[in-house]
This record gives structure tokens, sequence and C-alpha cells, in this order.
RNA sequence: GCGGUUGUAGUAUAACGGUAGUACAUACGGUUGUGGUCCGUAUAGAGAGGGUUCGAUUCCCUCCAUCCGCC
């Protein structure tokens, strides 16, 4: 039997909002929930597809502005598209840029049209407009793309500002929306590519009420809960996306963008989110910290100098079969490539595997005992 | 043996007759939709002895070490 719809929910937890669903993409299904690794650049850096493929990992993301600086764009549209010329088989999403209004390196400002970046390899001032970001990741062919947000800043930020940046975010999914239909109209459904709408409101729920209203009404493919992941507190974090769920339907996938520690991503299963992504995994590996079944370790601290013990002895991937903390930590320290190499394939793996074991916990009604488990690791 | 040079954290260096800075290294934190090259905190120093001076790491002397040249 063909399943039509975008999403369809398989299992659902008794005790919690936890869910399992299929994603139905241009290139197929993937199962809900889960976590994608960032690619900014068409690389999960130090890993190859095949190795994430080999630890299963289902979907990666890109950034649509940062693949736009160098030529990267018209690189992928002649592969026809980014899956081909990364030679990567699961599913590709694509992250507009808004974000990088958080890099002060390439923001200059934003204004109604759009958001003004620089452009640090020859110095050229970008206005991206929602039109020319859709177009962009249309060019990537990304079986998900993001709207343009707005992007608040966490730290000085007024109450006005955040709704600002809510009213600007909803006017630009408005014109996402409209252009990404219009430059898809002549492709069949099954062949089109995904739009998901950001809701933003930082921590006040009457501004993430307005975002989450304003955008179900342009009938998004998924709902993302961005600007999260910034200073605010874990419980500000959760009840707002206790909130949001509360107000969106059932039958979307939800998405919360940015966050990516194990606990967090548990959490967020919890209250019925389906996607997560964050540079936490890869990034934290490269600075030496490690995620492992008895918490967090910093394999940079004096105790692994001489330890034989792997990063996480419960773990099967291939780092923890074959090496021991103290060549990891060597490597590491003297800013080897393998060091980094060798602990970002665990953190992925950790994280892929950590959620495929949240999944069968669901099917098996004891996910939120699982859950109670993991949260004493990493609270010790 | 003679003449000269230079001695400042683990390393490399800076300034100064009046609180000795910086970088790297080390230790411990952080890291959440670009940044493989990131950020924060801490530890740690005047070769030894004497003199001049209110006060010396700084000026003077002796010794020690160092490097250079000569025999």
């Amino acid at each position: 039997m063909v399943n039509k719809d975008t999403f369809t929910i398989i299992h659902k937890d008794k005790k919690t909002s936890a869910r399992i669903g299929i994603l139905q993409t241009k290139k197929g299904k993937v199962e809900t929930p889960f976590f994608m690794p960032v690619a900014t650049r068409g690389s999960v850096k130090t890993l190859t597809s095949e190795e994430l493929q080999e630890m299963k990992v289902p979907a990666v993301i890109s950034n649509a502005l940062i693949l736009s600086l160098r030529e990267g764009i018209i690189i992928t549209d002649k592969f026809k598209g980014i899956g081909k010329f990364m030679n990567y088989k699961g599913i590709n999403f694509t992250d507009s840029g808004g974000f990088q209004m958080y890099s002060p390196s390439i923001y200059l400002k934003s204004t109604k049209e759009g958001v003004i970046f620089r452009n640090p390899l020859n110095g050229e001032k970008i206005l991206m407009t929602p039109e020319k970001n859709m177009e962009l990741q249309l060019k990537i062919s990304s079986e998900v793309a993001m709207c343009l947000d707005s992007m608040p800043m966490y730290h000085n930020t007024t109450k006005t500002q955040i709704e600002d940046s809510v009213n600007k975010t909803t006017i630009w999914a408005k014109r996402c929306k409209a252009h990404h239909d219009t430059l898809q109209k002549n492709l069949p459904k099954p062949k089109r590519q995904l739009l998901f709408g950001i809701i933003q409101g930082g921590k006040y729920e009457d501004l993430r009420e307005t975002s989450t209203k304003q955008l179900l009404k342009l009938d998004f493919d998924g709902y993302s809960i961005g600007g999260f992941g910034l200073g605010e507190t874990i419980q500000e974090e959760f009840n707002i996306v206790k909130q949001v769920k509360s107000l969106l339907p059932e039958n979307k996938p939800v998405y919360l963008m940015g966050i990516g520690t194990p606990i967090e991503i548990l959490k967020g299963i919890e209250l019925g989110v389906d996607i997560f992504d964050s540079r936490m995994p890869t990034q934290n590996a490269r600075r030496g910290t490690l995620f492992t079944s008895e918490g967090k370790l910093r394999i940079l601290r004096e105790n692994c100098k001489f330890s034989p013990e792997p990063i996480d002895k419960n773990c099967k991937c291939f780092v923890c079969k074959n090496y021991s903390r103290a060549f990891i930590r060597y490597q590491l320290i003297h800013d080897e490539l393998t060091g980094k190499k060798l602990a970002t394939y665990h953190n992925i793996y950790y994280l892929t595997k950590l959620i495929e074991t949240a999944k069968e916990k669901i099917k098996q009604g004891t996910f939120q005992s699982f859950l109670k488990e993991v949260e004493e690791k990493y609270n010790e």
C-alpha cells in the first residue's frame, strides 16, 4: 500500500507524547525521530558519506547560505543535487542561513526585504531574500528545505525585538511558501522538495503562540521550533516546546532546531519532537567532549592520559572496539586529524544509536524509564 | 687559561630604580540550525651571594652557568 501522506505516525508511546513516524520525501522514506549531524558544506567534518551510512545516519543538514558563498550552488546544481554530489544515500535537509544572523563575521543587517550578509571570500554584499533563498535550496535539491527566518539575538534582547523577529519571520515565511510553490508547480507532488516553517518567539509563550498560528495558516510540510540552544534554561526551552506542540496538529513533523545534547534530544522526543540537528556532537568531539553510556567523558583530562580503556565499554562502534582513550587523547592534544575523526565518529554513532534505542523503548512501552536512566548518567 | 656575550614561569619573549606583562605549554570548565584554526578561569617566573639606594629584576662587584672568539 502506498502512503500518500508526507508524515505518518506508526507508533505512539502510551505514557508520553513520544512517537515514531515516517516522513515521505522525494528521495524516499525516513523514520522519525532522528538526529541530523551538520554537513554545512556537504560533509560532516572528518567523516565520509560511506561512514555516515555505515552508522545508519538517516539524514544530514547542509547550509544554503554557506554553500552559496563559493559556487556550491552551481556545483550541486550540475550534479543534480547535493545527495549525488556528496554520494550520500540518506536524506538531505538544507538550512536557509537565517541562523547566520548569529555569525558576526558575515552578518551585516536585516531589513524588511531580507538579510544582508558579507561574503568573507570576496567582500561582496549579499541581500538574501526569501525568494532567492528558495531558489538556492531548490538548486541544491535537498529533500527538505527550511524557510528563511529572522533569528533574534539572545543576549540584551527585548521582548519587542523578539516580536519584530516573529513578524518578519511570518512575512518571509509567506514569501518563501508562495515562491517555493510557484517554482515547483509543474512537478508532481512526490517529486517536490518539502518546506518547513520556523517558529520564533524566544521564551515568550504569547509570541510563540502568535508565530505558530500564523505559520499554521500557510500549511507547511513540517514545523521547526527555532531560536533555542543559545543561553535560555532547559526549563524555558521545554516549556515552549510543550506549548508549541499543543498548538500543532498531530500529523505534522516537528523539528527542534539546533538541539543536540543527548538529554535534550530524549526530552524532546518525550514531548513529541521528531527531528533534531546540532553541531554539538561533532564540534564537541573535535574539542574533546564525548558522549558515553556512562555520561559525559572529557577525554582531554589528565585521568585519560594512560587509559587503555575504550571511550565507552558498552559501545560497539569501530572506535570503541579498536582504540584506547589514551590514543585518542594523545592525537587530539596534538591536533591530529585522526583524533578528531575517531572522536567525531564515536559521538555520531552514539547519538544515532541512542535514538534507535529510544525507538525500541517506545515500541516496548519503556521509554520513560529509559529517559530517566540516561538522565541520571548525565547528571552524575 | 684569556677576552667578550647572555642569564626573567616548563618554553619563547616584553617592559621597568617603585604592583614583572604577553604567547604557547599545563590543569579545570564551556561548547547546541557556518567556523577542522573556538572561548573562559587557574597554576606558574628574576642563576647564587654581596654592595649602592627609602626601595634593585633593573646600577656595581664576586661566583656559577651559557654561548662566541682567541690560545
